[in-house]
DNA sequence: CCTTGACCTTCCCATGATGGGAAGCCCCAT
DNA sequence: ATGGGGCTTCCCATCATGGGAAGGTCAAGG
């Protein structure tokens, strides 16, 4: 596929109608325009860019629609960025804690080892943290 | 569940054998004894550090064995401090594209929009990059 | 003209970790 | 003993993607 996405993922697309249907020929081969690989090469880059497939949908409308304001464009965007960032922090914070753990563990043949005397503790006495709901209930 | 596991996910770990098949009352409800909910408290907590839970069956290996060597331990938390950061890495570069290409939109009512330009690119002429393989195919 | 191989199509299944919901038991308190 | 709130199993859905089977199509070479 000239787009970067592979025909499995057209199917798909098209199934949930992300895309529209594409051309077919007589005999039932997808025929793509210059605008379809255009536009397959726009999903491929927004996924790749982090948006959920879901989220390319309005990209692409806004996309089409030539008399969009670029404000909408740079809300989706800014949008994901938070989301991106609030991933990322949550992965940092995973990393920095078994970094801390891995620092303190000996790393030699003795079988005493913090990171596994962390795992088995009970986090929820541990870190009273923020308080999402009444965690009551799980 | 005092492990802070809900039972769907005790069950899934059952049955991929991540953990072994707790005991049973005479009429079929799970028995969990101080040992099991520790064990499953266990999960949770790696779980919630990153890993993967085909990994977890290596830690508990090691956990139940007094005889472990903490190193073997270290090994595991290092790699996936590694492979955290890796994804660190690039969703850091997604924020990044994604925050310089918002940057130079106007985000105002007109259409024009650098975001969208960006995304209709052929991304594979843009970065040569590295190379992976004979990337022809595809 | 017919075969062969490469490519396309659809359909079904799998992934990883989790939740939702239905149908049906079971247990305890009233 | 009855009702409500456990628990159980089984099936389906998620999200984006790939694998593989079965079958149609196309172009090139004999």
């Amino acid at each position: 596929m000239a787009s970067g996405v592979s025909a499995k993922m057209i199917r798909y697309y098209e199934e949930t109608g992300l895309i529209p249907q594409i051309k077919r020929s007589s005999s039932g081969y997808r025929v793509y325009s210059d605008r379809d690989v255009q536009m397959l090469r726009f999903v491929r880059r927004a996924r790749d860019l982090g948006f959920p497939v879901e989220e390319i949908g309005g990209l692409l409308a806004l996309w089409r629609d030539k008399s969009r304001h670029s404000s909408d464009v740079k809300q989706l965007a800014t949008e994901r960025i938070a989301e991106l960032q609030r991933k990322i922090r949550a992965l940092e914070e995973m990393a920095s804690t078994l970094q801390t753990l891995a620092n303190s563990c000996s790393g030699d043949s003795r079988p005493e080892c913090p990171i596994l005397a962390d795992l088995e503790k009970d986090e929820r006495l541990a870190k009273p943290r923020h308080r999402p709901e009444p965690t009551a209930a799980r």
